[in-house]
DNA sequence: AATAAGAATGCAAATGTTTTCATTTTCGCT
DNA sequence: AGCGAAAATGAAAACATTTGCATTCTTATT
């Protein structure tokens, strides 16, 4: 039985509880100025005393701004991105928007799923993680005609406007790095980059300046690993435990560049005598790190709170769709892995 | 100038294309067994061609539900709930929800204003972390009659169904393994407690073990460091290079381990030889770790599938307040670090 | 004290759906 | 063919707000 008696109160009860019209209790809310003080006095009080919460979904009905945003991202599980949806998350939270938070798992056709299910809620924008998406994700963007920005990733010609370092930079930055002290053995430890620009660019910019400098990478050497501490650290074990070694490895970011420091450990080698290791984002941990990992900076809270107060500006003033790219300076980090 | 034309197309407008009534194509949507094959394909035609997408705000204003469900975390910056937020998030969507999520800093005056904020959106349910609330809280969930709950610590007599562990008994057990190793020149790097009935409750059940064994702990080997890398890995190095250092301790969490694990190794110490080090949580990274951490593990991912799919049913079958708890039990995992 | 301007408020329409109830269509039988 | 039942559809009310327009109340000015 138990009738479940969800005796919310509505604007209309706090209107007559505070013997004025529903108009003007929604004005004391969406404008204050307009309502002479002692009523929107009298309104506070019957608000309060009934618990009255008003109702975003009605408001958004209105034409009016749903005050949500949806953030997309491959994955909330590790370090990769906690940073920046964290900074994202302050930064619009600032500007009273809430999050609507998907997670797709690298699969850009579930992405598209959860473009669709976020639009259906109706956000006031929309922020995406890098640049690869399916087509339908693109179109299904614009016709919606929602203020949608893309992080993580800066490439010239990107269909969106994207707040991100370049990745190819930062791949080129961390070979180059490895090269100028010296090395010319060097192993690559990626994830699968077909569906991921961010991993695709890093590689491509490794492998430019390797050829650039004369150096080919054999194939034993460049190995795949998702992010996934447990996984790279095995793949590094094992490129690691081969007859012959590289004496660096290149890793598709710091969760990989992790791994590969615990597998080098674990094999009994020193760093950075035996093996040279350098990442790619700076993420939470690799700093601490004992030995600290040589890695490319991502400036991840900037990037977050960049993207989330452009987006949100954006949307505000009704600017839609002249958010300007922004690309952020990758910078080498050397510590004691390298 | 730039007209913001949104076109987005409505129901009545997909109607008319379709050449039925608007309740046709809400009825195509939502109960598609009532209308017939030949017209459902033909609101799924109009549909495609306008690109229509529906509108949950309008369907959340019906009384029906806004297939929304509020998450309220400390934060999503570290290890700590990344394995939770993942799992909950996961389990959610697969009953069709999508995560609003919003963090607080720790900062329970904060959650309120969070809570409200998302009791706003009309979420179908909300779910908290920890039994630490202000009683504004509680009153304001109990007022609205949303379903929530409460995730990651369990004990009895909690205001809201509680999914978790008891983190009493998960700092007993760390205390106890340690005690039962011989140990007891042992300190403390636990967070503030005040606002953290998880972190509470995990140093008193460390300290009841100790006193019961008799083993009383100085208080310079008490420190206090939030659960930061560096800051613990400081608060390590500071404890471990006092004239007298204790030989083992115990951490408030796995972030505050692993950055004592870093300050001991820095420290020249070897573990476990030199000194014992125990977290509490088995986060991500713990057991790659060289040396790996010996911790007290929660159940991260299943706790946060469970939390996700029992609200879900709760909601779904309208059995609100009907949640029953559930109680996860930890498990000593010793590794390499004591 | 009368008036005009401006401030404050209320009325009613509009927003995009869902759902109840009524009506129409379809279909199987005889 | 015609009937009744069942299936399919439509009309209209309802949901909780916002807002344009009209009305009423204040206040300052003469």
């Amino acid at each position: 039985m138990s009738e479940n008696q969800r005796d919310r109160a509505d604007i209309t009860e706090v209107a007559r509880l505070a013997g004025v019209s529903a108009s003007t209790v929604s004005r004391a809310f969406n404008h204050p100025d307009l309502v002479k003080l002692t009523t929107r006095r009298r309104v506070e009080r019957a608000v309060e005393e009934l618990g009255y919460i008003r109702n975003r979904a009605a408001q958004a009905m209105h034409g009016k701004r749903s005050a949500t945003i949806g953030l997309i991202v491959p994955t909330v599980n590790n370090a990769i991105f906690s940073e920046l949806i964290q900074s994202f998350t302050d930064a619009v939270d600032r500007e009273g928007f809430t999050i609507l938070i998907a997670a797709h798992g690298f699969d850009l056709r579930r992405e598209y799923a959860m473009t669709r299910k976020l639009l259906e809620h109706r956000v006031d924008g929309l922020a995406l993680i890098g640049l690869d998406h399916i087509e339908a994700t693109y179109t299904l963007i614009q016709r919606q005609s929602v203020p949608a920005i893309t992080i993580w990733n800066h490439a010239p010609g990107s269909r969106l406007p994207a707040f991100g370092a370049d990745n190819f930079d930062a791949g080129s930055t961390a070979a180059q790095y490895l090269i100028d002290r010296g090395h010319r053995e060097i192993g690559l430890i990626f994830p699968p980059t077909p569906e991921n620009d961010r991993a695709r660019r890093r590689l491509e910019g490794a492998l430019s300046i390797c050829a650039s400098e004369g150096i080919s990478i054999p194939d034993q050497w460049r190995l795949e690993a998702p992010y996934d501490l447990e996984r790279s650290k095995q793949a590094a074990r094992d490129l690691l435990n081969g007859e012959t070694r590289p004496r660096a490895l290149i890793c598709g970011n710091d969760v990989i560049a992790q791994g590969a420091v615990y597998g080098a450990l674990e094999a009994g080698l020193t760093l950075p005598g035996n093996v040279a290791i350098v990442g790619i984002g700076d993420f939470p941990g690799s700093a601490e790190m004992v030995p600290g990992i040589s890695t490319v900076r991502l400036p991840a809270r900037r990037i977050g709170r960049m993207a989330g107060s452009k987006l949100c500006e954006a949307i505000l003033t009704n600017r839609l769709g002249q958010i300007e790219s922004h690309r952020f300076v990758v910078e080498m980090i050397a510590r004691s892995s390298s």
